[in-house]
DNA sequence: TATGAATGAGAGTTCATTCAT
DNA sequence: GATGAATGAACTCTCATTCAT
């Protein structure tokens, strides 16, 4: 038996019966793990400021001192977010396109596949950075830069994919790749705040369809 | 001769000379400006919330006293500037459509043309109910209300329009007009959100044609 | 009648029979005043940062609120009666060295003879500058800095007077100016001290005496 | 042969080879005596309130929870460190002057050159007693009370010393003893303060005569 | 012997708002 | 028409202390 899995099975068996966590490391990892989810849904449904650091503990049933035991501020929580972001988000994108080979068509198709996949299963990280980057723009704050960084590996990879598939032709020319690339990235964050914001009224299906759609027709090559 | 008029004309000549209003009523209009106008870039370049009412009033060389005697609370400004927004972004723009006529394609093309004059001379009115629908979204507030009314205006003439194009095969089907109509909206609202933060890495011409391009070519009929 | 008396008339008309002043001037004057003198009094028995801006409030019939409108940080309060403290200790002190002539004799004498008047009148004020030089000693705090160059006139003007009286064989030879001054300053401070903790335990005129001797036996020249 | 002897041998078998104390007693005397000895430089340096238990266990090398396995409370830790300062200034100074007979001029010299002698090697004690008084006078702490106490001894020493002195005709007269005797520890006081503050600028040996005259030319009979 | 998680009281500070002048 | 004094609620953050392990 493989030595992960028994230690598996022992903490299994520590637990037994129990709902809470028992070791230091246990708890944790599941303080941390509360205080970091119910974070990231406050910070996109109320924004950074208005969300309050007791608020962010009440949800995670700790106390605001808790908080500050394993963040040190509020900022950090939002950092500590904004790392994950980038893992969950940022990173599986750049791979799909990276894995998708050298051809600017299957690469951009690469991007809005990982997009309507992250849409679907890591919604709420990707709305963080697009909110976020809204909130603290122009604040001077680290985060800013923080965000900007973020949003501009991704932007960079795109850019760099409409530059090839402009210059293959594959893509339409008479406009530079900065604009298109912005409307491209524009389209993507747009539809992700209408997503959340009316979330219940649209058939996902359909709206990740016109959003594929709306991408691909509009760098397609004129004729 | 009646007061009033006698009055005004004290008032006429009290100012030969002068550049700074000096009747009651011309200072109330400068205040009011003045304090609306700093309030609008505020809000969008802070945030309706990070924005102080003392800084409102000390950008108009005022002081929050000011602000209070004329709008009686710091949410009464932002609803005013959201009655001027109304006026100044969404009327044009449905008063547009419904000048194109009955053809959907008309109404489209309407649509974007005034979205294109809009960012061009009004943007920060438009930015303005963007940014707030974002900051106010499920915050309870009366202004939620406000926002979600003001925005819903423009979104229904578009889904109208939608629904006809689609309904005589104008614009693509298979794809309900809620979904579309959202997506166009998705991409106006981002590419005004994109040219807010990017502005100055961007072409504003370039960058409008394909925000043009990706409407006409997102709606129209699969062949 | 000169405008100046009539106007001091005008006032003490507007305000007959009343205790609390009328005018914002007035006002502003009173709160600060109020607040300050509070603050001397917490500081020097609590300390500055046992003493809370609350505290600072309400022994002056005022909220919190109050405080930072006048003094915009708790900071801010310590360094207006380090204003103050400069102004009625150390400027009276160096003025009276200087107007005792050059003879180093006379001006130890202007020294010693201004620092019992201020023990009896500005015992607060003197305090405060040795209290808080303790209590901020080594923080790298800007007030650090603020109370070391408060201090340093005095000690600087006495170190020169020292050396004066040694080089003209006034004054004991064999030992550093700099630390017979520093002696000195340090029989000073240790006297406010202790006749601030133990004053009612003392004859404050005895005490004075004694500290005179003191200093002055202590920088008599060996025979 | 009895355990207790046993696991000595035991625990000194360990040790051969190490500097690291291993046994549990051993243990337990170095985690007291770091964190005795930091706290004593933290709380002269930066004062008791301004020091925080987690500096106090950072700099011992240990975490917070070990500083209240040892002392239950941060005021025992400045309370075990008074218990150190009466044992190694307080009580070696009055044992000085019982040994330096009757004669109340042998008295004070034992007295001033004991106190030069802590001042050498001892200052952080003295320093902890005099910073301490000041920062808890007035508190109505229970460590007010012990630092009073501790204080008065030394005081009440010299004031009999001063007393006897003035009756014989070697000391002034004119002046009360109390008085007399305060000046002298005002003196004292202040010399430990100035020479921490300003210790580097300072010459040592040129600061104690200094110190040591003025005590002496000071409470000398007039003649 | 000692750690690390967590608490809760209270600190300094900010800010929308009120009101007498 | 506008100011400036003042409030009070809320916010971020700190810290002595407790306790299960």
């Amino acid at each position: 038996m493989d030595t992960h899995l028994q230690s598996s099975l022992d903490q299994a068996t520590e637990n037994i019966g129990r709902d809470r966590p028992t070791t230091k490391r246990e708890q944790r990892a599941a303080s941390i793990e509360a205080l970091l989810t119910k974070a990231l849904t406050l910070f996109i449904t109320q924004g950074y400021h208005a969300t309050t650091v007791e608020e962010i503990a009440q949800s995670a049933d700790l106390t605001k001192g808790a908080v500050y035991f394993y963040f040190k501020s509020k900022a950090n929580v939002l950092k500590a977010l904004l790392d994950r972001t980038e893992e969950l988000t940022v990173e599986p994108t750049i791979a799909a396109m990276e894995a998708a080979g050298k051809d600017p068509v299957d690469r951009l198709n690469a991007f809005v596949r990982s997009q309507s996949v992250i849409g679907a299963e890591k919604t709420e990280y990707m709305l963080l950075a697009i909110l976020m980057s809204a909130e603290f723009n122009g604040s001077g704050d680290e985060i800013e830069t923080r965000l900007t960084d973020l949003m501009a590996r991704m932007e960079n990879a795109l850019r760099e994919t409409v530059k090839v598939g402009q210059e293959s032709g594959a893509f339409r020319n008479g406009i530079g790749p900065d604009e298109l690339a912005s409307v491209i990235m524009a389209t993507n964050k747009g539809c992700y705040v209408e997503w959340y914001m009316r979330g219940g009224d649209l058939k996902g299906h359909d709206f990740a369809r016109a959003f594929r759609d709306f991408v691909f027709d509009g760098v397609a090559a004129r004729t």
